[in-house]
DNA sequence: CCACATAACTAAACCGATTTAGTTTAACTT
DNA sequence: AAGTTAAACTAAATCGGTTTAGTTATGTGG
């Protein structure tokens, strides 16, 4: 049980006949350096101990300029993807001391650049954005003040800055040349519109797969979905893949949602897959490996890329102990299940 | 683009010589109620526009001993369920005007205790919590505090408080009495060790829909998996289900993970499902519908317990305005699909 | 025995807002 | 012309900490 009537620094150094200062230095683990001595240092940590004091972290904040705090912009929160790097940088900070505060920006560039506002704002002292890629500006802005922050997932090939991606370009390249080699010929690829640059390598990737192979690329076999609209527009654009003159024997799809609401409507359509249409996904679901048939992904590690965003900001934020790579470009792994056509 | 270096209230009262007061009242829009010129209010308001002054919400905290903020405790962030919770919480919150924190107690009552305090220093005004269910001295000491918070999804039945949680009992019970009328007779019943009152009323409904149907209540049909530990002991929980002498026909789920890493226990035996058994889950994955076989659910109305929830919360906060019933228990939707083994 | 160092503290400024309790000036009564 | 009122402001305290620049008392060396 804990005490909820308030204890301010002020009543400890007034019931020990000691100053503010005494207490504060002490309960900050600065005694020993300002010479306080063992005795008062005991005291005070008993007391406060005992009546359970917890410092204000807004004053505390105000009078350091500091708050432990980091913040993380992300589309969605709840997005598995997203939820994901969010539990994952939450624990990473909290091992190192800082606290997250999260938010979602609903893809939306105005609500994103009025986040990095507002966790300035609350003076958190980096943040890790998974950006909606419209806001250079804000992020030229926050480059030039030295604030730390570290880009995850999107990125802006045109600004240097920090970054945490994974290769999308590969992963896309490797998965379509999967199908390629197992003789899949007429791939259609079903994305988000590419503002994204991670959707622009995705797309890349497939694109020089099937030039390696040799293979016409035709733009009609790409679909370009609106990220507003997706659910409805799916229909239109699988039923086009699936019908003369397309007529595809596989899919690639770009990002996780897609894959289900695409799977989804080619079993409303009635066609088998994969024995005539194989299908491969970009990101996951947590039940791909359930679902019929089990779906092929590309599957980027959430983990490592929630570490190492971490450490890197932290990194900076406490003056760039260590010297880290502060961009980095992981692999993906690419996971085979009977959705491509294979076993 | 906006302007990163810093301007602060005593600036724009420097710049245009007026007090510090008059600025503050004006941009609080307590302009008019405190007699400040139209003439002055737009002087301040025009320059604080134009050089994109935001307050400092930890000098503001402070000073108002407010924060506009509100707290999320849950036991996991990447939890499906409870991002989505998180998603609809602050979706809900930020059009009411706050800003909300989130935490992940792991499932951990001390985590979870050191969580509200934290979040308490930090000068949250409420909270929502989907606790552990092993904290009831740090709810009645919010309760005693009048510290405005909402239970979800667990409550403690023993403590009045407010809370929004869905109907357990009748959920369960309503599955269960599905699977019996499709002629089932030997249902297991795999869920985590009832520590929480949730899921103590699933496994009360599963028993009172067996009595409903003189069915005799076995002990070994059921099995309580420890939450650190159920990837493992799922799979002699399975495999005792469905080996002599039980030999169940059919499995209740008591929440969606424990579906997922059952039905792939299931299919690692090379079990039909729901041939040979039947299967029905409470609470769903995204891609239940395109699992193989679609499985049967309990769907939980999520975004209504995180908007009430919110509502409830926040009406509290500002002080009663509206008489809201503050205990809710919502109903929660059976979506048969193929995984009982029906159309 | 005086100068100086050191140990053990503390007063007060400060962080950036909000808010209470005024003050000043002009206008209006009577 | 004195008194009252209202309009239009502001000085300073306050929130709960942190931190700088001291002060005081004791001990040490020459």
């Amino acid at each position: 049980m804990f005490d909820m009537k308030k204890v301010f620094l002020k009543d400890i150094a007034k019931k020990l006949n000691v100053s503010k200062t005494a207490v504060s230095l002490v309960l900050n683990n600065k005694g020993d350096e300002n010479k306080i001595s063992q005795e008062t240092q005991k005291k005070i940590i008993d007391y406060a101990k005992k009546h359970n004091y917890v410092p204000n972290q807004l004053a505390r904040g105000l009078s350091r300029g500091k708050s432990e705090t980091i913040g993380l912009i992300i589309p969605n929160i709840s997005d598995s993807f997203y939820s994901k790097i969010a539990g994952y940088v939450e624990l990473k900070a909290k091992s190192l001391g800082y606290t997250v505060l999260f938010s979602s920006s609903s893809e939306d560039p105005k609500k994103e650049s009025e986040l990095i506002r507002s966790m300035l704002n609350r003076q958190v002292e980096g943040l890790i954005i998974a950006s909606t890629q419209q806001n250079l500006k804000e992020i030229e802005s926050l480059k030039e003040d030295k604030f730390p922050f570290v880009l995850i997932d999107r990125h802006y090939p045109e600004s240097e800055t920090n970054y945490v991606i994974v290769d999308n370009y590969n992963g896309s390249k490797t998965v379509t040349e999967h199908l390629l080699k197992l003789g899949r010929r007429k791939i259609g690829f079903i994305t988000l519109k590419p503002g994204l640059e991670a959707i622009r390598q995705r797309m890349l990737g497939y694109e020089n797969a099937l030039k390696d192979f040799d293979i016409e690329f035709k733009k009609e076999l790409i679909k370009e979905l609106s990220p507003e609209n997706y659910e409805d527009e799916i229909k239109l654009a699988v039923s086009e893949l699936i019908k003369f003159p397309n007529s595809v024997d596989s899919i690639v799809f770009s990002t996780h949602y897609l894959t289900s609401v695409g799977l989804r409507e080619l079993k409303r359509f009635n066609v088998k897959v994969p024995q005539e249409v194989a299908i491969v996904s970009f990101d996951e679901l947590s039940a791909f490996d359930l679902v019929d048939p089990p779906i092929t992904s590309v599957i980027q590690p959430v983990k490592d890329i929630s570490n190492i965003a971490v450490e890197i900001l932290i990194n900076e934020i406490e003056g760039m102990k260590e010297n880290i790579d502060n961009t980095r470009i992981l692999d993906s792994k690419l996971e085979i299940r009977k959705s491509c056509g294979t076993f």
